[in-house]
DNA sequence: CAAGATTGAATCCTCAATCTTA
DNA sequence: TAAGATTGAGGATTCAATCTTG
């Protein structure tokens, strides 16, 4: 716009880019706590173990291996294995060996599992609208969705994992 | 567009919604990996510590009271308080009760942790810029910065970290 | 008693090493 | 030997409790 505020420099960051960039961390900083915070007072869990009660009820029978978890759910083994484990303490998943090849691991969602999830989804819906969807008009969105997919090109494991969030047979 | 596909339950999303929604999401659980991994490789410290370190060279004195630094930094008390812990141990940042009132803590950035800053930001600069400005045309950078400003607008501890960031006497 | 800050316990994530089966 | 998954140690964050000074 005005050229006089354009910082040539690539090694620091121009004005524009320098709003646009704080206000984005700013996001990365304090967003996850208020989904965590709201998810962990309402229901007892974390926005990462809603995601995988969500992702299995919304697969095949309602069950995935491990390996399909971790990579809708953008995690590494470890973590996942940590969590499943938890949540197979609470009751909310089951856990088994597959019969078609013994060195993977079925993860099911269990009927209490899926209780949790539809009694804790409306407050997080709410939630959602209450801090992202509601303060942007109809073109913001669009521009989010259109930014947003931009930078996770960027990023390989962001790629993969949407992909196999998208590459489901319905939706 | 298509009044076919809009969901008028306020429970649940429509699909332009839930598509970036779920790119925002994709984002926040991949952009601090990306963010922090960079910066533990090339210049062993964390995201949140360079980001405690840049608040301090761009004070007065490179000084700021615990309080201070924790606004700038979106932290908890305590979390700071551990972090500047480790970063006293490191030779970064010195800390000292004020004069002025006993119970206030400054901490101030040494020699040190000032040329540790200046030796990471290059790298750092050049790691935003690939996954965030670059892959954006400079209209996204400034619709990117007003969508977040929305969002951030409904969280009172993320605005007061903006305003704390740019109440300052310069930029 | 309020404000500024620290401490410690509990929890969760990361990373490397390990184990088991194909 | 590679693929799938688990384990355990170390680090970081959170929360509540505590301490100190105004």
């Amino acid at each position: 716009v005005d050229p006089g505020t354009v910082d040539p420099d690539p090694r620091w960051l121009g004005e524009d880019e320098r709003r646009a960039w704080l206000r984005l961390v700013m996001l990365l900083e304090v967003l996850p706590g208020v989904l965590d915070g709201q998810l962990r007072r309402d229901a007892g869990m974390t926005h990462f173990e809603y995601t995988v009660l969500a992702m299995l009820s919304e697969a095949p029978d309602r069950t995935l291996r491990m390996t399909a978890l971790a990579a809708r759910s953008n995690a590494t083994l470890p973590r996942l294995s940590h969590v499943v484990a938890r949540l197979v303490d609470r009751g909310l998943v089951e856990k088994r060996p597959s019969t078609q090849d013994g060195r993977v691991t079925d993860v099911e969602l269990t009927g209490e599992g899926h209780a949790a999830l539809v009694q804790a989804a409306p407050g997080h819906v709410e939630n959602v609208r209450a801090h992202v969807l509601d303060p942007l008009t109809p073109e913001q969105v669009a521009q989010l969705e259109e930014i947003a997919e931009a930078m996770v090109a960027t990023i390989p494991a962001a790629q993969r994992m949407l992909e196999a969030w998208e590459d489901r047979p319905e939706r």
